[in-house]
DNA sequence: CGATTGATGGACCGTTCGGTCAAGAACTGC
DNA sequence: GCAGTTCTTGACCGAACGGTCCATCAATCG
C-alpha cells in the first residue's frame, strides 16, 4: 500500500515515480487554499501538480482523498511549527502573545487575507463532510492542548495568575486568534487588524508589551 | 426592470407571480447556508424553492446573482436584528455582553454548529469573489459601527471606562464573537464553547455577570 | 371575448465535471 | 535482451453542470 518507501518492490524494480509526493501535495494544497474545495476542479489539480489524471488517481485516490491528504500535510506542518514556536520562546508569555498575534505576523497582510486552510475548509465543508469536521475538531483540540501547556509554563514563570484554568485560557486565546484570522479574511485593513490583535492580546494576557 | 412593484404594467395585466419572493429567498438562503455556494446546484435551488429554472432565472438572474440576493437579505435581517437588540437593552453593557455571547445563545447548539452564512461565505469565496468580499467588508464595518455606538452608550452609563476607544473596543468584541462562531463550527462541545464565551466576555468587558 | 402581457415549467444546449481504462514507457532482475 | 512490474499519458465515459429557449398558461383590459 505505502509506495512512499522506495525499496520494497517484490523482486523486479518497476518504473519509478517521476514526481515528488510532497511537492505535489504542496501545490495541491495551495490550489485548495486559494479556490476552496468545491471550486477546484481536477483540471486545476492537474495543472498545478503537473500530473496527469491517472497519476493523481493512482497515487492519491479520488479528489476527496487527495484533499484530505493535502489538508493533513498542512496541519502537520502547522502544528509542528506551532509546537516549535511555543517551546522555543525564552518566556512562555511572549509565546502566547505571539500566538494571538500570529494572524498579523506577516508584514504585507497577504497571509491575513488568505486566511487559514483549515479554517476555510471548516467553514466551507463542516456541515456536509464529517471527515473534515473530525479533522477540525482534532486540530483545535491539539492546538488547545499545546497552548494550555504553554500557559502552564507561563504560570510557573509567574507571568500568568496561578488560579487561571490553563485549558480554558487556551481556548479563549485560540478563539481570539481565530477571530482575528477571520477578520483578516474579510479584507479588514491590515493596520486596523494589527491594532485589534494588540488590543485583544493586551486584554487576554497580563503584562504590558 | 423592477417587477416587485406590482402596478406598473403598460396597459394589459399579465399573469401574476405565483410565488412569494421572500419565501424563495429564505429557502435559497438556507440551502446555501447548509451546503455552501459551489456545492449547491441549480437542481437544489429548484427543489427548495419549488420553482422551475425559467422562473428562477427570470426573477433573479443567474446563480451568482441569486446567491447575492439571498446573502443580502440575510444581512439585512441580521443587522436589523442586531440594531434592535443593541438599542432595546436597558443597559448597554448587557447588550455588549449578549453580543459576544450570541454564538451560544441558541440552547441546543445547532445554530452554533451551523455558523453564520456571511462568515461561511467569506471563508469559501473571499479570495475569488470580489462582490462577496465587498459585502463582507461592508457588513463587518456596519457591525463595528453599531457596536461602537453601543460602547459609547455604555460609557455614558458609566459601565465602560471613558478613555476606551469605542471603535477599537467594538472591533475586539466583534473579533472575539467571530472567533466563537468559528469554534462552534468546528464542532467544539457546546458547554465548552459556552464557557469560553463567558470567559471572553468577562475579560473584554468590565463588571461581573 | 379576444388581444396582450408576464409567469411558468420543462425540453434542450454545449460544456465541464469526476472518474476509468488501456496502451505504452521506464526501470530492474534474470 | 527478455520478462515482470509500476508509472504515465491521454482518450474516453456517463452524469451533472449552468444556462437558454419556447410553447403554454393565467390574468387583465378594451
Amino acid at each position: 500500500m505505502d509506495r512512499s518507501v522506495k525499496n520494497c518492490y517484490p523482486c523486479h524494480m518497476a518504473r519509478p515515480r517521476q514526481f515528488d509526493e510532497e511537492r505535489v501535495l504542496h501545490a495541491v494544497r495551495d490550489q485548495f487554499w486559494n479556490a476552496g474545495y468545491a471550486a477546484t476542479s481536477l483540471q486545476d489539480l492537474m495543472r498545478v501538480s503537473g500530473l496527469g489524471k491517472g497519476s493523481l488517481y493512482a497515487a492519491f485516490g479520488d479528489k476527496h482523498q487527495l484533499f484530505l491528504r493535502a489538508l493533513r500535510s498542512y496541519l502537520d506542518d502547522s502544528l509542528g511549527y506551532l509546537r516549535e514556536k511555543l517551546d522555543s520562546a525564552p518566556r512562555a508569555l511572549d509565546a502566547l502573545r505571539a500566538f494571538v498575534m500570529a494572524p498579523v505576523s506577516d508584514p504585507g497582510g497577504a497571509a491575513a487575507r488568505r486566511g487559514c486552510l483549515m479554517a476555510n475548509s471548516t467553514c466551507e465543508l463542516a456541515t456536509a463532510d464529517p471527515e473534515v469536521l473530525a479533522e477540525a475538531g482534532r486540530t483545535y483540540e491539539g492546538t488547545t492542548a499545546l497552548v494550555a501547556e504553554c500557559v502552564v509554563r507561563a504560570q510557573k514563570e509567574g507571568d500568568v495568575p496561578a488560579d487561571a484554568d490553563p485549558i480554558e485560557t487556551a481556548r479563549a486565546l485560540l478563539a481570539a486568534q481565530q477571530g482575528l484570522v477571520f477578520m483578516g479574511r474579510t479584507g479588514l485593513d491590515f493596520d486596523k487588524l494589527t491594532a485589534t490583535a494588540r488590543s485583544l492580546a493586551a486584554q487576554l494576557l497580563p503584562g504590558a508589551g
